[in-house]
DNA sequence: AATTAGAATTGTAACAATTACATAATTGAA
DNA sequence: TTCAATTATGTAATTGTTACAATTCTAATT
């Protein structure tokens, strides 16, 4: 996967920050927070801005490469798969699951649009505890 | 309504400022944050801390009585209903519309329960503009 | 190669939401 | 009334995020 030209195709003018960010997104599934992203990359970018970090997600979900997770109160984090999909975040371990997709409400979403409702983002998950969670309290 | 036998069931200890809070909560259907709690309910008992406000609504939501909700990243909001209901967030005005019901996904549920997981909260919102300011935008 | 305008990045400082914690007040039972 | 337990309070610390001005980088043009 190129990921210059996967940022030429949002729209988006890479530098080398921005490649790295895109890049760490896309090869982990963690759905990370901007913490974890800045940690990650700091090894290769001594120079890298937490700053940066923020303005770059923030441009990527404005140009729709990212999607922004607001499932755990504290922390935003960031999903590169922006296909519709649904989550599950353990209580526990506080680890997000994906869930293999979503279906629209279509009588739901009618509904919505009948009323004159635009509808931008679709956001749906789960909490609770996981399998390997759930185990580990017996 | 009763707020103070309300909480009882929820096996919550009654006491002037949940009483308070708790009211607050069920007359006013604008999902409001905690600064929307303090400020309204500074006026009536003006010994009242922000901390108590943080402190009594972790211990609404721990016992069943509130559903906090995480819609906008900055700020966490607060829903008296308990019923399983989706939302809708406007980003042009920053309302928070309640929408009729909300149907479990049973194929998905089902299939989480197999794998192991405990499901507790559902979440389901959808983000866009509301009606209102679509109208103004034109 | 040098110039230059625009874009991107950086760092500090400010800000606002939240929490930790120690203290004070209240309650209800003995 | 006394006492222990619960509840509420306030300050201060912590943390996530943003504003903004300065700096650096990029790439086109001369």
């Amino acid at each position: 996967m190129n990921v210059y030209e996967y940022l030429l195709n949002y729209n988006i003018k890479p530098s080398v920050q921005r490649i790295a960010i895109m890049d760490y997104l896309l090869k982990h599934e963690t759905h990370p927070c901007i913490d974890e992203i800045y940690m990650a990359l700091c090894k290769e970018i001594p120079t890298l801005s937490k700053t940066t970090v923020y303005n770059t997600l923030k441009l990527f979900v404005e140009h729709g490469a990212a999607k922004m997770l607001t499932i755990d109160e504290r922390n935003a984090c960031f999903d590169g798969n922006t296909s519709l999909h649904a989550h599950f975040l353990c209580k526990a371990c506080g680890k997000i699951y994906d869930l293999p997709s979503l279906q629209e409400d279509k009588a739901e979403t009618d509904m919505l649009n009948e009323k004159g409702f635009v509808l931008e983002e679709t956001h749906h998950y789960y909490k609770g505890t996981c399998p390997k969670c759930t185990k580990k309290a017996n």
